[in-house]
DNA sequence: CGAAAATTTGACATGACTCAACTGGAGTGG
DNA sequence: CCACTCCAGTTGAGTCATGTCAAATTTTCG
């Protein structure tokens, strides 16, 4: 179970076997239920989590009560409140399984202890945190300059897989239109006007 | 000169006298003109630009040739390509200078240097870049959630020194929004319709 | 099977864009 | 100091992409 854990981390720094010890020490497996919530908002994010399997959805929702999804999570991939994690405010943000899903969770007081026991994690995280960056940077553009058609065509093939886990009108709350406009989005594709 | 930088580490991080004059020998003091690139589509970034003093713009031109502006930089404030930094591919991204501005410096090859000698720049740097992805996070839920009029009124309480640093479509650019819909957004807010 | 959720479709409204013209400064050179 | 240009900003008219509201249809799942 931990050794996807230990996989990840290899892909950016190495790590003695005492060190990853110390590692699975702190790190919690926990199992939730389909809809069940990781987060809610209102609460403070104590914990950062690892997908181990199972897919989520991280969402806010808006003064007229529309649900915006900030970001999806399948394996291997981290979810959390960074914001409410580091200041220890309440999060806005709610996160909810989209089927059973099993993680590794961590605290925050456990990974600040981990941080001073196995320092290149540090290293591990900025390089994780900066290719987040990187990919929040490319969304954004897309954002500011393409067409909804065009962002959801994006969308499918950098996550070819999410399409079959998460429903259209989660998609099309990713990409910031009404499943309505998705949908004669997807007509318009799958069957060009002849 | 270099104590803008210390101050700047010492936010987050405590460093030796050491550890500083380790950093003060790999970042390089450069001056750039007004309307100087800092970076130009097409070049591998090899630095991350850490700003003295001056302003800067990062965009980058879409397919019409219509320029997105990714982000603004100014004092104390890092910019660059991270992307075409970590992978070393030609950047996208076009970064000028809407003022004289003075900059410190590093390479990616004396970056890393650095990180072995002082391995606690990893977490100055982690620290950095979680701030800047949580603020890229409220910038997405912004496009998707606001309608310009809010977005621009969110940008002046954010930066409100922005404003009078650069000009106007230059902020409706970052906002995604042409400088047409910006100026009839601006009228409106300073005169309301009596 | 039956209820709830997801998707689709249609008619209409609207926010933002495009194109074009105009205004007003800021800088430049004669 | 004026004429000229350049650039930023504004304004108006028409268009387009996407949203809204409402209803019909299909799918999912207890």
């Amino acid at each position: 179970m931990y050794d996807i854990l230990l996989q990840h981390f290899n892909k950016y720094i190495h790590l003695t076997e005492e060190e990853f010890t110390e590692c699975t020490s702190l790190f919690k497996y926990k199992k939730y239920r389909k809809h069940q919530y990781i987060l809610q908002n209102g609460n403070v994010s104590h914990n950062e989590t690892f997908i181990l399997k199972g897919c989520t959805r991280t969402y806010e929702i808006d003064d007229k009560g529309i649900e915006h999804i900030i970001q999806f999570g399948l394996e291997t991939w981290w979810i959390g409140d960074l914001h409410s994690f580091l200041t220890g405010t309440p999060s806005r943000l709610n996160i909810d399984c989209q089927e059973d899903t099993e993680v590794l969770q961590i605290s925050n007081m456990d990974l600040e202890k981990l941080y001073e026991k196995v320092p290149r994690l540090e290293r591990f995280f900025r390089i994780l945190i900066q290719k987040a960056y990187v990919s929040a940077m490319d969304r954004i553009y897309s954002n500011l300059s393409k067409p909804a058609a065009e962002r959801y065509q994006e969308f499918i093939e950098k996550y070819p897989h999410i399409g079959q886990r998460v429903p259209n009108h989660q998609i099309a709350s990713y990409l910031g239109i009404t499943p309505q406009s998705l949908s004669r989005i997807r007509n318009q594709s799958i069957a060009p006007k002849k």
